[in-house]
DNA sequence: GTATTGATCTTCT
DNA sequence: GAAGATCAATACA
């Protein structure tokens, strides 16, 4: 199952709202490892949240996956979600990780060998990409690192108007 | 349609 | 002992 990357955000070494922030711990060791590998953690205890590590190894950089357009294997990921509704399927961190079915045993592992492949869209116009701020969290909320595709019906909060 | 609240666990204070 | 990169159900306009 799969789809396209509609909704990202950033994280840096230097960003209080990062996990990376206050150093490497047992949880975000992940987050410190080389570009591409997948960080999992657990998020207010009941969800699972994907990140890309996308900075040079021991930096602890990454990007959240906040949404999705699903695309394949719908039946699979509606039946982990438990609703029909493909606006919502992988419309914020927790439903994307459910409906894909990462789990923090995917912790640490690398994203460029199955059962993981991460493709570039190729053709997605930089004009359709528009920022704002952070969504759920309170330090650096300023920091306009997110990045969604502006036309898309799938991204999470706030349905970004035209 | 928007606003509010419960569920539930890992980490840090 | 409190807060947190959340979701979904319930309450209200």
């Amino acid at each position: 199952m799969g789809g396209i990357l509609v909704e990202l955000e950033a994280y840096a070494p230097d960003d209080p709202a990062s996990h990376s922030f206050n150093g490497r711990t047992a949880r975000n060791a992940a987050m410190f490892g080389p570009p591409g590998t997948l960080y999992v953690y657990r998020s207010y205890g009941i969800h699972w949240c994907a990140n890309v590590v996308c900075g040079p190894e021991g930096v602890g950089a990454a990007v959240l996956l906040r949404a999705a357009k699903p695309t394949h294997g719908l039946d699979e990921m509606r039946a982990r979600r438990g609703i029909d509704d493909l606006r919502r399927l992988c419309a914020g961190p927790g439903c994307l990780t459910q409906a894909l079915g990462i789990t923090g045993d995917h912790d640490g592992e690398p994203l460029d060998r199955l059962p993981f492949e991460l493709r570039g869209a190729g053709s997605t116009p930089a004009a359709g990409v528009v920022t704002g701020p952070r969504v759920g969290i309170t330090r650096a909320a300023d920091l306009p690192w997110r990045y969604s595709l502006r036309s898309s019906l799938f991204v999470s909060r706030p349905r970004p108007r035209a």
